[in-house]
DNA sequence: ATCATCCATCGTCGATCAACGATTTAGAGA
DNA sequence: TCTCTAAATCGTTGATCGACGATGGATGAT
């Protein structure tokens, strides 16, 4: 966890150079990384063409085990950018709007 | 490699579901994750800010060894995301606008 | 021709991912 | 209460990541 962070690069003395920052980096890459897998991109859009999926749904539209898509659907959470209410036995899963369009962000302003 | 694709959730027969192909779930999964990590995310941002950089100036502006951030520009250089160009005894990296725009596109139609 | 520099690649190591089956937990219904 | 179902978690396995130092190859300078 060394930081050097030296960017004296050509001789550009813009002064405020001002990097945005090590956080913003890792926040988008913790974002980036949440829909790094085909798998989980997929449960993505299915959630963002429906409103909500109930678990089982999301386990039947991908060629995956249950317990596998359950790990996923623990990677998007943990992410922020879904989350899950439970609904009597079964788990009712939505989007996030918030991360979703924070993550849009991140990346439009690369 | 299985293909389950059942998809069956609620009967919103919009006839045309054509789910968006798995093909560009992976391209979407690729790129995500060629910038899921906080070191490629400097590196991108700073190929953005500046035309083009040489390779030391982007290991000066990392705290990892040389060869770990030629290992980063190699996942960047594999995804399509950036470029190099092999100057002299150096090499210049610049960011490929066709794939972040491909990136961008991708992530906005989330 | 030799040497130094820049960068890529190799080989290693520990940590994490991704997948699965099996098991556990929690809620609904008989 | 008991049982069934839905979902999460556990435990395992093989593959890959991410980091590093060391080595190798190409170019430019002496």
């Amino acid at each position: 966890m060394a930081r050097k962070l030296k960017l004296e690069c050509c001789d550009c003395d813009e002064g405020a150079v001002t990097l945005p920052a090590d956080e913003s980096a890792e926040q988008l890459a913790k974002l980036a990384w949440a829909v790094a897998h085909p798998a989980r991109v997929r449960i993505v859009r299915l959630l963002v063409s429906r409103q909500a999926c109930v678990c089982g749904e999301i386990v039947d539209s991908l060629p995956l085990a249950q317990s596998t898509v359950s790990q996923h659907l623990k990677i998007l959470k943990e992410s922020g950018l879904i989350q899950g209410e439970v609904n009597g036995p079964k788990v009712c899963y939505c989007i996030n709007p918030q991360k979703l369009e924070e993550l849009k962000a991140l990346i439009a302003d690369l």
